[in-house]
DNA sequence: AATTAGATGTTCT
DNA sequence: GAACATCTAATTA
């Protein structure tokens, strides 16, 4: 069921990117299981995207993770306040990786409702990739760098989205990435209302 | 419905 | 010290 380091260490982020979607992605911590079906990603490539924290080779103690070998979390903080959700993607020296934007909420609703702090279930729950790190209960200090093979955060396999059913546009909140920027690098399953913005 | 301000803390210059 | 892969509540209309 889940994925394996194979899928995660395919060369092209973009196909990953989009294979994503449909997919399971789940965290278990301390007994309380959580998760759902992906339904938007980014792209972004250590090479040739200024957008990327790890572009040109840029490695820091913060983007360390990213060069690692793909099958693993990258979690780091936005804003001071946002713990994003990111997947490792590629071989081991290239820094590639899959930023979780939003899923649909389908095991431990009641647990993600608390991490929330909010009582009815809407798409503000885990729509927009803050959302999605808290809603997982996610610390970039405790899971970045953790295993998807292993029982803390993992994804499981699902039928492949139909390429008809992905919007593609460009990324959000990279304007600073020039030309970049441009790049039609986020996609999203069509007719979902599980998504942070059209 | 659309815009704005404030929160918050780590990273890199 | 500036910037940052953002979110929410409050304000304006």
């Amino acid at each position: 069921m889940k994925l394996k380091p194979t899928f995660y260490q395919q060369s092209d982020v973009v196909e990953v990117t989009k294979l994503l979607l449909g997919k399971s992605i789940f965290t278990q911590f301390n007994g309380a299981l959580t998760g759902g079906i992906i339904t938007e990603v980014e792209a972004y490539s250590g090479r040739n995207d200024k957008a990327c924290h790890a572009n040109n080779g840029l490695r820091t103690a913060r983007t360390a993770t990213m060069y690692n070998a793909g099958g693993c979390t990258y979690i780091y903080l936005c804003y001071g306040i946002h713990h994003m959700l990111n997947i490792v993607t590629n071989t081991e020296g290239l820094a590639d990786a899959v930023l979780i934007r939003a899923f649909e909420p389908t095991t431990g609703i009641e647990q993600m409702l608390e991490r929330r702090k909010q009582s009815k279930l809407r798409n503000s729950l885990t729509a927009g990739p803050g959302n999605v790190g808290k809603a997982l209960g996610l610390d970039f200090k405790q899971h970045n760098g953790l295993l998807l093979t292993a029982d803390q955060i993992w994804i499981e396999d699902a039928p492949k989205v139909a390429e008809e059913s992905i919007i593609s546009t460009t990324r959000i909140g990279v304007d600073y990435a020039e030309e970049d920027a441009l790049k039609p690098w986020r996609f999203y399953i069509k007719d979902s209302k599980w998504i942070s913005k059209k």
